[in-house]
DNA sequence: GATGAATGAGTCTTCATTCAT
DNA sequence: GATGAATGAAGACTCATTCAT
């Protein structure tokens, strides 16, 4: 009859160790069907069954569905910038080939842990809006990539970032799907395609 | 997104021009609700009322749901390889730079066209089952680049393929996200960073 | 994912006989739950089922479960006004003892028929946001009484409708509560309290 | 809003004065719901959330929503009949117009005071089982005002009763819900429609 | 061939109620 | 006594698909 809110948040967290459980139990059978089946297939009845819990629980904690995915996505963000910016912070006095070095092994972890939820949740991110926090986290990651940059005296700093990043991500996740193995070599051919990148012949 | 009977085909490819046309309208009808609000919007009755025609009639062509998909996916690959296909026959003489400057420039043009409907394509066809001629020209396109860089002494040509592949897909994708507009630009710096990647001291 | 706006119309209105029937079908289970087992009995389940449809039938023409009661409330509304218009139109020169004689006729056939129905309806457009049109019914209604009262010089018309709508409509439905038969009786009765109000002493 | 033990009472009557804030305020906290919302937002869980107490503890005095209801009706209804009754008791010498006069007065303030309240209470009473101790009250009411009657040589008092209280609700409630102010105002009009009510020409 | 009314399995979500702590 | 996490039946609504006209 009226209208809810979206709400950008779950509805609770967790403040108990069991609800913590139960909070972690649902998001990770999310993540599980998410891996084996996608987003289509996601569906809260079988997310509370998963998570051996019963649908009114899930929605205890979880307003919609959205909300479940949203905290997914955030949480995986966060642990990456939360990496991502101990590196930065650390190596200030390194080069930037050692800095690279290190948060390219970071992201060839990440994503080769859970490749397929990564993809999932990055196709997720694109159609639903994004949440405040997480579009925060987003932007601190891009800023902090280009600060770095900057601080190297490397031209274009913004689009150099983006266009790393991305090369750097798609490579990764072509390696994952291919199954590769060799997270070493696949990191030093990630290296070379970024230092070829980035000893190209200034524009004027 | 599960199927009941794997139809690969649809139900009776258009041979007059009438049909033809309604074909086509329900496949950029398609293509429309895919960019504008991706897959999980997208159904049938969508389709049909916004494709201008019937739900009846949008079944005569397409059995089910996804043989629209795979339709699609499969138009987009096909017209990739096709092209791809004429420059590296007609470049046999060229160097590899000249080549890739020209490979580089198709998919640049291809993905800046549509780049969401690529985007949820690509998506879908990581969660679909691949229709056998799909699959058949990924496998195709896999193996022409293959043969291209083992003609030119390109150690480990495989993988190497799939990297400087994924890497173009995906600074192309991002600058398309970013509504980077100078294609020429984006172009110089793929191949750079393809440079950079290919000029890497090789292993032993 | 995205909210849909509260249409405030059915989905469509049906125009073959088919469909008429079904929408009256359903209309008319509707009605039925509401007078034996009340507004919180109103579900779009049991609705589809009495009226011999599909659930997903029930929603090819309402697209809430409150747009139902908006249209059954709608149509007796108009029913009503529609019969009041003619009377007030049709009797100009008549005393208006008369015309209320006639205009309490119909109210009380009306509540008779189908006593339950009334209540919950009127009940139901309590708490629900009042559809536009059904509001612009209720104004024409008020503006005629009004209108009516004007003519014949009775003080503070718009409150002595109020009053005298109030007093038949409380008298009309304690004695179909009560299962009253003598529906003459009950006319004599109301034009009494209706006649000594109008013979009150006017204020100054 | 079917029963599943038909208790009629609250799981227990508070003694003490700590329970007692608390049945009281479980009790209002619905109230209010019921007065904004509506009967169809009425829950337990907000209304435990809106007295300051657990749902548990909602439970321990209350065995089922409905015994909510009943007791908030059954405090109304007792209310008046209270009033009501010490009205007629008192003022057995009295003109029937000034008892007539002080009940109008006493149903004046008991519907101006929570006039939605008394409305979904009074819907409510329609479709729910009216619990023993509240039918009697109604009873009780009525027979008093039967008795008032006859002793006033009105005939047909048990319908006289019915239409005077149906007459007199149906106008308060109305006043209530245009926000009129008056109360002297209104029981005036109440009272001529009652004169001209009583003062009509026997049948036979 | 085209139409669109109808179907019903499947999903999301709520809320009365219980019970372990 | 009080708490609030958990339950699951029930109800709103969608959408792929069929089939009578």
């Amino acid at each position: 009859m009226t209208f809810k809110k979206p709400l950008l948040e779950p509805r609770k967290r967790p403040t108990q160790s069991r609800s913590e459980a139960t909070f972690d139990a649902i998001l990770e059978a999310a993540a599980r069907i998410l891996e084996s089946e996608g987003l289509n297939s996601l569906n809260t009845n079988l997310v509370a069954e998963k998570a051996g819990v019963s649908i009114g629980t899930l929605y205890q904690y979880f307003p919609t569905k959205e909300v479940i995915l949203a905290e997914l996505s955030l949480r995986m963000r966060r642990d990456l910038l939360g990496k991502i910016s101990a590196i930065i912070e650390n190596r200030k006095k390194d080069t930037l080939e050692e800095v690279f070095n290190q948060l390219i092994k970071v992201a060839i972890d990440r994503l080769f842990d859970r490749p397929r939820l990564a993809r999932v949740l990055d196709y997720a991110d694109a159609f639903l809006p994004l949440y405040e926090e997480e579009a925060e986290i987003t932007r601190q990651f891009e800023k902090r990539l280009t600060a770095l940059l900057t601080a190297h005296n490397i031209p274009n700093p913004e689009i150099a970032g983006r266009d790393m990043n991305a090369m750097a991500r798609g490579m990764i996740e072509a390696a994952a799907k291919a199954e590769e193995m060799d997270r070493e070599a696949l990191g030093l051919r990630i290296r070379h395609a970024m230092n070829g990148y980035l000893s190209r012949p200034r524009k004027g």
